[in-house]
DNA sequence: GTCTATACGGCGATAGAC
DNA sequence: GTCTATCGCCGTATAGAC
């Protein structure tokens, strides 16, 4: 296993944190590579082209995104329960990545746009397996679709109106748990 | 009432399908002009400077929303299924607008993210007089926020998968009303 | 591995003709 | 009201020193 160098996770760093907070616009390299405390060249050593920097955020973002399913796959609420309580803005290196790939993805850059649908693709994986009945698994997916859409608006702000009676959530998520039994149970 | 030139009209629209079709960095002034049919100059004749292209596109976002809010709150089938209904990504004037604005919103514009969120309040004041518990009204609203999602998606795919099952979709949505209806009558 | 200096292109905006 | 021409800035990327 080749260890990267720290520089290289700093830039990483830097760039997702910019993005984040400052939009696609300000994470220039001049910006990312002050932010991470090295030149413009330095940067552009480790990364060649900002596409590659880019790249690289996308694939953090999937290694992430391997090691948040395998937490939801054993999570001892449930997949669902997981998926609905994790959806709210956190600063954990996932929702801080999550974040920054939205700007990515709104920016056309491709891997960050396949990155998100994969990790979507997984989660709804274990929604279905879960729930069963299919309606029911796109409402659940749709909860937390709108969620990381909180996290996704730009600004620092948490916002404590979306989310921020999360028992109460997880209570309609409970009822539609409860729904899809019951329908599926009606079709034999 | 003063009627705006046709020119203007033709810019916005312009401006709105670069934003939807290739994001915010490709919206560029010469491309709007071109899109529009003008030179650059004529583009700034009537808009002085970006900025004010930018806030006449959330002005008319405004428009289109109180249009929105005032059909939903008519509608025959209730605020929510209206809401639920109308939140996948259509090629009506209101759809093409709103994904604009998200990339606006998410390019640090804050007069878009302004808009947005005003357009959201007016959608959940209708959901909470329709529903009236909170955290099912706040469900139902997340829903719909995730709808919209994915029309902020990038391309102009319109996915088969998000909303393909409206109808049902919509019975979770009436699922949920009749729990609100229940947890409210519990309470006294 | 990290730095400075520089080339190059593109974007927003101004000036002024028609 | 719409055009062309041009300026100045900034962002990406390259070259080459240390």
């Amino acid at each position: 296993m080749p260890r990267p160098p720290v520089a290289r996770d700093k830039l990483l760093d830097a760039y997702a944190a910019l993005l984040r907070r400052e939009g696609e616009r300000a994470a220039t390299l001049d910006a990312v590579a002050a932010k991470a405390g090295v030149s413009k060249g330095g940067l552009l050593y480790h990364f060649g082209t900002k596409e590659a920097l880019a790249e690289a955020l996308c694939e953090r973002m999937l290694d992430l995104g391997r090691e948040d399913v395998e937490k939801m796959r054993t999570a001892p609420d449930g997949p669902c329960a997981y998926y609905v309580r994790t959806s709210v803005n956190t600063k954990s290196a996932f929702d801080v990545t999550y974040a920054a790939m939205i700007r990515l993805s709104q920016a056309y850059v491709a891997p960050a746009s396949d990155a998100l649908g994969q990790i979507h693709r997984w989660w709804m994986d274990l929604i279905l397996e879960e729930i069963q009945e299919p309606s029911v698994a796109e409402t659940i997916m749709l909860i937390g679709d709108g969620l990381y859409s909180y996290a996704a608006l730009p600004g620092e702000l948490d916002r404590p109106e979306a989310g921020g009676d999360m028992d109460g959530l997880l209570r309609q998520v409970e009822v539609l748990k409860a729904s899809a039994k019951a329908q599926l149970a009606e079709r034999g």
